[in-house]
Formats: C-alpha cells, sequence, structure tokens
DNA sequence: GACATCACG
DNA sequence: GACGTACGTGATGTCC
C-alpha cells in the first residue's frame, strides 16, 4: 500500500513521551531486581492509552515513535552552546533509555531514530514527505519546535490535553502562522535550548516585528526603519546571532532516513510479544489490562507487590503500633539498639527535651528508629511522678539509665562518620547534643528534604508531614503537657505516655525520610538539598550558639524615655480628640477620627472597621495634628513593646547574649526566617529606631563587622531577564536608580533630581515584586494612569523584562512551579487560580526567582564562610538577607572583610556564572548602628 | 485565634 | 471591561 490520499500518518515524539513519564511518577523499581523502571512504566502506559484511544475517522493509518538519538546533531557544529544549559539525564532514567525501544517494539509500533539529528527533524522530513503524498499527518507532541510544520494536512496534537493545534493554534501561541513561525522563534530565541535569538525581545514584540516587515530577511535587512531606537540598534547589532539561531530552530526536512512513510503501515500487536515484555518488567496492572483488551490470560507474575503505574507513593505497608515501641532502660538493652544500627548505618534519631529553646532546654530522653513500626525511647532525666508532692520532686523515675552512661554509649555512633543520623529538624536535636558536647555528623533532615521538594506547597512540620505523605496522625503532645499555666514540661511526663509518643516521633522520622529519599532524586532537587539546606544546619547552629551581646542598660533606657514621650503624646491626642480612649485600638481610633470627627476615610476589612493604617493617618496628618500624634505614639510603642522591651527579655541569663532561632523551611523563596526574636527586623529606617542597634555590642576588645550584598537582587534580575543596559551600568559601578531614570526619562545623569531618581527607584523595586500600575501609584502616591506611563516607558526601555515576566508566569503554569538559578524550586500552586489570586500567584512567581536566587547566593556563601575565616578570631553571628554580621578581635578586622567579602563576592562560583558582578559593602564599629 | 499594624530585606 | 494588587517575613496589641 503506496502511502497516500486518504491515508493518516501519526508521528509519536518519543523522547517527549519518556520526558513526562519519568517526572509524572513516582521512582518505581523492578520488584526482582531493582532495576529502576518508572519511565518504561509511564511510557508503556502512555502507548496502551494512545493505542486504544486510536479508534474512529482519525484513526492512522500509519505510525511510527521518533526518538532523539545521542546527544551531539548537527546544530552543535552550527552552534556549540546549543542546549549546553541542559542538565544532564538522571542517573536512574539513562537505564531505561534502550527500554523504551524495545516497549515500541513490544507494542509493534515502528521505532525511528538517527544518529547526529533530533527527532524533530526526522518528524519534519515524514511530515513533509506526508503532505506531499497527499496524505493525512498527525505530530503527537506539543514541543513549540514542531508548529513550523503545521497546515496543509499537518497538525498537532497534545496527547495529554487531548488538544489539537492547527494554523490557528500556531497563531494563537506565536501571533504568526506556521511558516513565520521560525523567524519569530530566530527573534525570541529559546532559554531552554539555549538559541540566542536577539537580548530582549521575546515571542510578543518578535510577531509584531514579523508582521508588520513580511519576514525575518526583509526585518534585517530593513532594520533601519524600525521606529524605537534600542530595539532597531538590538536588532542591527545582533543581526548574525538572529541569522544563527533560525538556523538552530529551522526543522531539516531532508535528513537521509532509510526508510519510507510505507514502512510505518500499521500493525496489530503481537499477543506474546507484548504480554511477554510486560510480563519481563513486571508491569502487573498493565498486563491484566492489555490482556484483557487482546483477549488473552494474564501472564502470571511472581507475587511481588510492583506497582506498574502506581498512583501513589510507596509507603511502607507497616501499620503504626504504640504499642510495638520499647523503653530501653539499661546499658544491654540499648547495645542491642547501637548494634542494629552498624548493621544498617543509618538511625532516625529525636530528642526530648524540657523546652523549645535549644538555648536553655535540657535533655530528657533519645528515641531511635532503624525500621518502620520499630522505635525505642530512653528515657533519662524523667522525674518520679508524686502527687503529694507539691514542691516537686528532684527524685529520678525509676526505668532509667544513668544519663553518663547513656552518652557514653550514644556518643560515638552519633559522632561516627560511618553512621548517618536522620533527624525531623536536626538543627534543634543537634543544638541539644552540641550542649553536651556531642558534635552529630553526618545528618539527614526530613524537614529539609521536603522543603526542597515542597517549598510553597505546604509547611514542613512532622505532624503536617506525617498526615500528608504517611497518612497518619502522631500523638499530640498537647494532653502530655497541658497548656496555659498548668503546662508541665516533658520530664514530668509519666513514662506509659512518654515512650509512645517519644519513639513515634523517631518511627515517623524514619519512615518520612525513606519515603523522600528517593522523590529527591525525582524532584530534582538533590543538589539543592545536598549544597544550599544540608550544610547549613550546623552554621546556622553556631551562629545561633554563639549569639550577640546586647546591651541591656541601653535598651532599658530607651524604654524610659520612650514611655515618657508616649505619656506626653498620649496626652495630647486626648485632648485633641475631646475625649480618653485606648490610642492602640485601631477600632476606637477608627470612630474617634472618622465618626465622631467626620474625616474623609472609607470602611475596610471584613470586620467592618475603619482602616487607620498609615498611610491613611500619613494622608490626613497634613492638616490634623491628631493623626501625627498617633503615628508618633506608634512609632514609639512598636519600637518600645517590640524592641527595647522585648529583647530584654530575650537575654540570656548564662551567656548575657541574645540567641535567635534561624528556621531553615520557613519562607517559601529560600529565605530564612528568625525568631525568638526575630533580629531580621531591627529597625534602621528611622533615626529614632535606628538607635536601637547601638545597644547590639561588641564585648571588649573585639568590633562588629558588618558586610552586605550591593543592590543584589536587582543585579539577579539584570543578570535573568538580561538587561544589558542594567548590566553594564552594573559593571561601570553607576548609581543604577539614577541611570534607571535618566534612561527611562531622557535625563542626563549630571541633571538627575532626588524626585526622578526616587520614581526610578520605586520602579526597579516595583519590577522585582511584579509590577501594577496600582501598587506603583500607591507606593509613589501618583495616578494611576500617571504610574502606568513610567511602568510601559520601563517596559520598552528594558523590554527584556517584560519577556522575563511573561516567560516566567508561563513556566510557572506549565510546570506549576518556578526555579531560581541554583535549581531550587517554589511551587506556585495557586497560579492556574481564577479571580486576584491569580494575580497573586504570578506576582509572587516572577518575585520568586529573584528572591529565592539571592537567598541561596548568601546560604552558599554562609555554609563556605567557617573554613574561609577559620584561621581568624572572628565569629559570625547573624544574617539579615543580604547582610552578614560578624564579631571579631581588634586588629583582624581587616582580614576578616577580605575573607568574607572573597567569599560572599564569589558565592555563585562555580555552579552559577553571573553576568553581574556581585559587590559588597562592610562596615566595622562597636556597635551594629555604627558597623552598618 | 483572627485581625490590624508595622519593623526589616 | 472589571476585578483588586506591589514580593518575602515575625511580633505585638486589641478584641471576641
Amino acid at each position: 500500500m503506496t502511502f497516500g490520499k486518504g491515508h493518516h500518518l501519526h508521528l509519536i515524539d518519543g523522547s517527549a513521551f519518556i520526558f513526562r513519564a519519568y517526572h509524572a511518577l513516582p521512582p518505581l523499581t523492578r520488584k526482582s531486581d531493582g532495576m529502576p523502571i518508572g519511565a518504561v512504566a509511564g511510557f508503556c502506559n502512555m502507548l496502551h492509552r494512545y493505542v486504544e484511544g486510536n479508534t474512529g475517522p482519525n484513526a492512522p493509518t500509519h505510525v511510527a515513535v521518533i526518538f532523539d538519538k545521542g546527544s551531539h546533531t548537527f546544530r552543535n557544529d552550527m552552534y556549540d552552546q546549543y542546549k549546553a544549559n541542559r542538565e544532564a539525564m538522571p542517573e536512574d532514567l539513562r537505564p531505561q533509555i534502550p527500554l523504551t525501544r524495545t516497549a515500541t517494539a513490544a507494542f509493534n509500533i515502528a521505532c525511528k531514530e538517527l544518529e547526529g539529528y533530533e527527532a524533530d527533524d526526522i518528524i519534519a522530513t515524514l511530515a513533509v514527505q506526508a503532505r506531499a503524498s497527499g496524505g493525512r499527518c498527525t505530530i503527537i507532541s506539543s514541543d513549540k519546535d514542531l508548529m513550523q510544520l503545521v497546515g496543509d494536512g499537518v497538525e498537532m496534537l497534545d496527547a495529554m490535553k487531548n488538544k489539537t493545534i492547527d494554523r490557528d493554534g500556531v497563531f494563537e501561541k506565536f501571533g504568526v502562522y506556521p511558516e513565520r513561525v521560525v523567524d519569530v522563534q530566530a527573534l525570541a530565541g529559546d532559554s531552554v535550548d539555549n538559541v540566542p535569538g536577539a537580548p530582549g525581545i521575546g515571542i510578543k514584540t518578535a510577531a509584531l516585528l514579523i508582521n508588520e516587515f513580511g519576514d525575518l530577511d526583509a526585518l534585517l535587512e530593513r532594520a533601519e526603519e524600525i521606529k524605537q531606537p534600542k530595539r532597531r540598534q538590538t536588532l542591527i547589532d545582533h543581526a548574525e546571532q538572529i541569522r544563527l539561531s533560525r538556523s538552530l530552530v529551522l526543522l531539516d526536512e531532508n535528513t537521509p532516513i532509510d526508510f519510507t512513510i510505507d514502512d510505518l503501515e500499521v500493525r496489530d500487536p503481537d499477543a506474546d510479544q507484548l504480554l511477554g515484555f510486560l510480563s519481563e518488567m513486571e508491569f502487573r496492572t498493565l498486563s491484566k489490562r492489555v490482556a484483557e483488551v487482546l483477549g488473552r490470560e494474564a501472564p502470571a507474575i511472581p507475587d511481588a507487590p510492583a506497582p506498574a503505574v502506581a498512583d501513589a507513593p510507596q509507603v511502607a505497608d507497616v501499620p503504626f503500633d504504640h504499642s510495638k515501641y520499647e523503653q530501653v532502660s539499661d546499658a544491654e538493652a540499648l547495645r542491642v539498639w547501637l548494634d542494629r544500627i552498624y548493621e544498617v548505618g543509618y538511625v532516625a534519631v529525636d530528642t526530648e527535651t524540657t523546652g523549645l529553646n535549644e538555648m536553655t532546654a535540657e535533655l530528657v530522653g533519645v528515641s531511635l528508629s532503624v525500621e518502620p513500626g520499630q522505635a525505642c525511647y530512653i528515657p533519662l532525666t524523667h522525674k518520679a511522678s508524686r502527687s503529694d508532692d507539691l514542691f516537686g520532686s528532684d527524685d529520678l523515675a525509676p526505668g532509667q539509665m544513668p544519663f553518663e552512661e547513656a552518652l557514653q554509649l550514644l556518643t560515638p555512633m552519633l559522632e561516627d562518620p560511618a553512621i548517618l543520623k536522620i533527624g525531623q529538624n536536626m538543627k534543634y536535636d543537634g543544638k541539644i547534643f552540641a550542649q553536651l558536647g556531642i558534635t552529630v555528623a553526618p545528618i539527614d533532615d526530613t524537614m529539609l528534604m521536603s522543603y526542597a521538594m515542597h517549598a510553597g506547597l505546604h509547611g514542613h512540620g512532622m505532624d503536617a508531614l506525617s498526615e500528608r505523605y504517611l497518612g497518619h496522625t502522631p500523638l499530640p503532645i498537647k494532653p502530655l503537657l497541658g497548656s496555659g499555666k498548668s503546662a508541665v514540661t516533658f520530664d514530668k511526663v509519666p513514662m506509659e505516655d512518654a515512650v509512645p509518643y517519644a519513639a513515634e516521633d523517631a518511627d515517623v522520622t524514619l519512615r518520612l525520610w525513606q519515603l523522600f529519599k528517593p522523590q529527591l532524586h525525582r524532584a530534582e532537587v538533590t543538589k539543592v538539598y545536598e549544597t544550599l539546606e544540608r550544610p547549613l544546619v550546623p552554621v546556622l547552629a553556631q551562629m545561633e550558639r554563639a549569639g550577640i551581646l546586647v546591651d541591656r542598660d541601653t535598651l532599658s533606657r530607651m524604654s524610659n524615655a520612650f514611655a515618657q514621650k508616649m505619656a506626653g503624646l498620649e496626652a495630647d491626642i486626648h485632648e485633641l480628640a475631646g475625649e480618653t480612649f485606648n490610642v492602640g485600638s485601631p477600632a476606637q481610633l477608627g470612630e474617634i477620627l472618622f465618626d465622631k470627627m467626620g474625616l474623609q476615610g472609607g470602611k475596610k476589612g471584613k470586620a467592618g472597621k475603619y482602616s487607620t493604617g498609615a498611610d491613611v493617618l500619613e494622608d490626613l496628618a497634613t492638616e490634623h495634628d491628631l493623626a501625627r500624634r498617633v503615628l508618633d505614639w506608634r512609632q514609639l510603642s512598636k519600637l518600645k513593646s517590640t524592641y527595647t522591651d522585648a529583647l530584654q527579655d530575650h537575654v540570656n541569663a548564662d551567656t548575657g547574649r541574645v540567641h535567635t532561632c534561624y528556621s531553615i523551611a520557613g519562607a517559601a523563596t529560600g529565605r530564612l526566617a528568625s525568631t525568638d526574636p526575630n533580629l531580621q527586623n531591627i529597625p534602621i529606617r528611622s533615626e529614632e529606631g535606628r538607635r536601637i542597634r547601638e545597644a547590639f555590642v561588641a564585648p571588649e576588645g573585639k568590633v562588629l563587622v558588618a558586610l552586605d550584598y550591593s543592590q543584589i537582587e536587582l543585579r539577579i534580575l539584570a543578570h535573568i531577564a538580561q538587561i544589558d543596559a542594567l548590566k553594564e551600568a552594573f559593571q561601570r559601578g553607576d548609581d543604577i536608580h539614577a541611570m534607571t531614570a535618566s534612561e527611562m526619562f531622557d535625563v542626563p545623569m549630571d541633571q538627575m533630581t532626588p524626585e526622578i531618581r526616587r520614581n526610578a527607584k520605586a520602579i526597579n523595586f516595583g519590577v522585582i515584586y511584579g509590577i501594577s500600575g496600582f501598587g506603583l501609584a500607591r507606593n509613589l502616591r501618583i495616578p494611576r494612569a500617571e504610574a502606568q506611563g513610567f511602568i510601559d516607558r520601563y517596559f520598552e526601555r528594558f523590554p527584556g523584562i517584560r519577556t522575563y515576566m511573561d516567560d516566567t508566569k508561563a513556566f510557572a503554569k506549565e510546570h506549576g512551579y518556578v526555579q531560581t538559578l541554583f535549581g531550587r524550586r517554589i511551587n506556585t500552586p495557586n497560579i492556574g487560580a481564577k479571580g486576584p489570586q491569580a494575580g497573586f500567584a504570578a506576582r509572587a512567581a516572577i518575585n520568586a526567582p529573584i528572591q529565592g536566587t539571592a537567598a541561596d547566593v548568601i546560604r552558599r556563601a554562609m555554609i563556605r564562610m567557617p573554613a574561609a575565616i577559620a584561621d581568624l578570631p572572628a565569629t559570625m553571628l547573624l544574617q539579615v538577607h543580604d547582610e552578614l554580621l560578624f564579631e571579631v578581635e581588634k586588629g583582624a578586622e581587616d582580614a576578616l572583610i577580605a575573607a568574607a567579602r572573597e567569599v560572599m563576592e564569589n558565592a555563585n562560583d562555580p555552579v552559577v556564572k553571573l553576568d553581574v558582578k556581585l559587590t559588597v559593602d562592610a562596615g566595622v564599629g562597636a556597635d551594629w548602628a555604627e558597623a552598618h
């Protein structure tokens, strides 16, 4: 049968099938030998579903699955950077590639590939031949590179969405019809394939230009006629690069294939061959389905719960049974556990303590687990319960081994480099052990594993993870400790309650670890976890334990001064209001201002209360003294309650210092968060607030050194969005906001006014946040139309920003997450939502790669810092997002600055190359105000 | 415990 | 064409 009119050729993009299958399924392995087969399983499922769906008038008469072959193609000879930033194929996928060919053959479908060519080229060759023969051709793929082939009998089918893409569909995507797609692609480039294109030009602009000039050649020839000066210059400067890009995206329709379409005729599967393959792979479910269709008996697969098409990740099939947990009361029993730990080489560890503050909490007991369902608790300092003893007893409860003896047995294991200690938030347990002189290493941390995979989806506390991923709700702590005034510490919990609670935590941790470990790999965040999360644990533990010296007297004096001023203001406010009321109550203030005094200002909020935020009061303050006084009072109230009062309570009794706690997995973007107290929001913007930093001091003989990245987020934006003008300005060391202003408003740098610069600065920040006309208008207190005008001009002058924003949103929509330059994944589950939620999600998605990359950079610096300053009499104390604060002996400050700056300015090396250099400013002083 | 407010990057 | 909007955090006070 010669292919021609009335015939229908299906071409399946096999590599895309494999990729989708791999990422859609958990890391399944063949039960009998542990070979990874997840991608093959998914691939077979997709093929099966495809075959079953082929009925009716659209059924193909000819079909082939086309694969890529080898990583080097003729395009690499044209351009050595082609696809150069592609990540290497995951280790557990590589061995599955040949099996996908075998699978295709087992389905009795033609399977084609050609050395030195991409699948797309073979598809192009066949599609063009099919068209020439007068037949139809459907390309089963959603790859936009194939869209240039659509039309005149050729169409595309997105198998996952079951959506057909015809000429109009292509126009929707590219703004041009298929014959001009390569022109648009040549201009827009492609960051995934590393096709350069024209810098700053995205699909939208490219389509605009092509439609105006007809085609790419005409456009390049008549580039002088382009109205926008920047765009004109870009096209003139990069003409060669654009032509190269076109030849990269242009598919080869004349690949030297050694077969014809006639060889691709649809064939019925050979039942024996297909079922044989499926049973060899141990795909039980699929075998059954296929056998049913073929009217055959399902092949017997040796009893193994190999989940061919498992929908849910595999969780250890062991039920939670609290009665199985063991109380370890003597050395003999503990040795049995240690033997088991040495046998397997890892152990889940959890500590119970007298509190949540690691600096003051004391160890009460340790739990261990090496196998799901099996865990023990080693109580150490539980008190005897004597209900008649009102004063509390120091007597130890029975059934506990001596504290020292237990530690002597545990310490070698905890410090043994050959034994992996697994914890949920190991920073906590590590610090508890560190108090006792025990250095726990090496470690794994299930909280951080979850964070690497699930940031943005949910919290990473143990209870949440257990419920979500193990389907098990751990015993709550509340009933054991009580709450409020009657709350007790864990050492008062009776043994029969303590053992199941404590041991269960180790059990849960171990199960989560077993579940997460392979998933990390699957989600491609192993590197993030291993280089950005886990190594930070000991670094932060050291910083938190070091703490910073705070001068309580200074704070106390400030508190008193604030109190006096506040009293004066309060009296004024009451007099101006004509009655006394609680100034600290926004509700009461709102009534006074808007009801009693009749000022303008609308209701807001669900409670129907007036809004009395600073921006509202600021507007009123020009006319009403009351508003101004309230603003002043509020500022003082904030400084006093949150800082000068509260900080005094955080001074540790033993060390005389303040020890914050950093959460590594708190912020979705990769930033740290600081709590108890938060030392990342100590005032600086107002002069009065700034003075609070004078209370953060260096001890006698030492000084504080602060190093902070200069404009790190804008630099990263310039790099990611490829804004040449911004990059160059940074390289020159220009005032970046003034440069932006000059560029936008056509004002020469030497005639810049603070007003214009201020506008540009607000826009620069706005861009990082996912700018909107409304938001900018509010920030600058200008009409919305004017703000929109600024933004339009900004996009015009820096077109790369638009492209970045559009590309990022599109990526988030397609994948459900965005990434930093270092591969950190930030999930964006709401990106597809309807309504205002979508706006929030989109702006967060735009911001996350920028904020997250900056966070990654300083994390890398912090991880390298201990080694870099090991020989200096210096300690790293605090991190404030783009700043690191050190304490150093007088005389060594210059050496510290040199060493730390070196680490910080090169923190991106060698993983990420930045087009913009990072620079770090340094300051030295006796206190934090002076050092910053 | 929800909400409003305000401190930081 | 209208919708409502700057990104990321944590701590405090009021009020129910």
